[in-house]
DNA sequence: CTGTATGGTATCGAATCGAAACTATATTTT
DNA sequence: AAAATATAGTTTCGATTCGATACCATACAG
């Protein structure tokens, strides 16, 4: 029997431990809670199908009705702005105010993280990103959960010419940049040969 | 520029975040918090040193006072128990009772962990646990926080005999399984040779 | 034996959290 | 087209977490 899933399990836990202590001393200037930090983060990070409440409570895993408060305060303190849809005029969406862009830029939650990995090779990166990439996309099927992946690997992804792509789900066109934002509509590509270690 | 740090970020956190999911759902029939959820864990895998609200509390990244409460209720449900040091009468002690052994034996918290990660190869997760275990040493460090390893790799680490171990610290022999429990007092061995990848 | 450090507890107010009820808009069925 | 159902968000409620601070007991140093 291999020990060595579970030790991966208690790695990634006392990470995400330690990441979320960082996210609270981050917000503590500014009286805001982890969870605070982490949607101004999200939002940061997520495409145009994905800045509403709905995937946000999907993605930090707590109940709409809880988003909906952490909302209001961010929205209070002038940290993201809430707008109706065009085409659903149930759907809010949201989006990094200045302010919220600049304290994102102040405070870089992700910067102890770049500091933890400075000295690990690109290759052994790689390789336990190729894992843990796989470990995610069985847990989200197990959990019924949304996917959340980016464009890259997503069976909507296509390519119309070099710089041109699309999504064949929602039929927009999308630029570079944004193929490589957060997605949840993400769809895993079929697994057809995907276990291959890229080892050099 | 490479973006496969800030991709590994992104797992870790994302993982994290399904994690603490996961720990909700668990406690959720028995009314506890995730966090709860998380003492009941840490504690079926702490080992004689790091049995204590101040461990804990270091572990999930909260303050002692919030332990204490956590610990209260665990101990009012009969999940826990709680006994006094012999040596420095300050201290308490944890350990799960039967009926925390049960709780977890019933809701196996790491289940769906070990079903996501059932396809990976063992080398896979060899070179994933090795990035990770580097990753974390060094955001500790940053973070002055406490370590939370387990004797291998461990500097106060002693084999006395093919069977017989010893923590050089505080001196008492270990018994094989103790050997793997997770220590607070962890301490990395010199760093010499550390970068090499296992690749087959 | 007096001062200080340390492990843990108690108390307080602010905020999260899930559950459930509710509103408003969309979509499907009849 | 009207009615039924589904979906996106909000509101309200009570229980609980959480940090901050003060506090208590034991250990240990000079």
């Amino acid at each position: 029997m291999d020990k060595n899933p579970l030790v991966l399990q208690e790695l990634v836990e006392r990470l995400g431990n330690l990441m979320r202590a960082e996210s609270r001393r981050v917000g503590s200037e500014e009286q805001l809670q982890p969870v605070h930090v982490e949607a101004l983060v999200y939002l940061s990070k997520a495409n145009r199908y994905s800045n509403t409440p709905q995937a946000l409570a999907e993605y930090v895993g707590i109940t709409k009705g809880t988003v909906s408060q952490s909302l209001l305060l961010l929205d209070r303190r002038g940290l993201i702005e809430r707008y109706q849809d065009d085409l659903d005029r149930r759907v809010v969406r949201l989006r990094l105010s200045q302010t919220g862009e600049q304290f994102l830029y102040d405070n870089q939650p992700q910067h102890s993280w770049q500091q933890a990995t400075r000295n690990i090779s690109p290759n052994r990166i790689r390789n336990a990103v190729s894992a843990l990439r796989e470990a995610l996309t069985t847990l989200q099927q197990d959990n019924e959960g949304s996917p959340f992946g980016s464009c890259q690997g997503c069976q909507h992804f296509e390519r119309l010419s070099a710089r041109a792509y699309r999504c064949g789900l929602m039929g927009d066109r999308l630029s570079g940049p944004e193929t490589r934002r957060i997605c949840w509509l993400y769809e895993e590509k079929g697994t057809g040969a995907e276990d291959e270690d890229e080892e050099e």
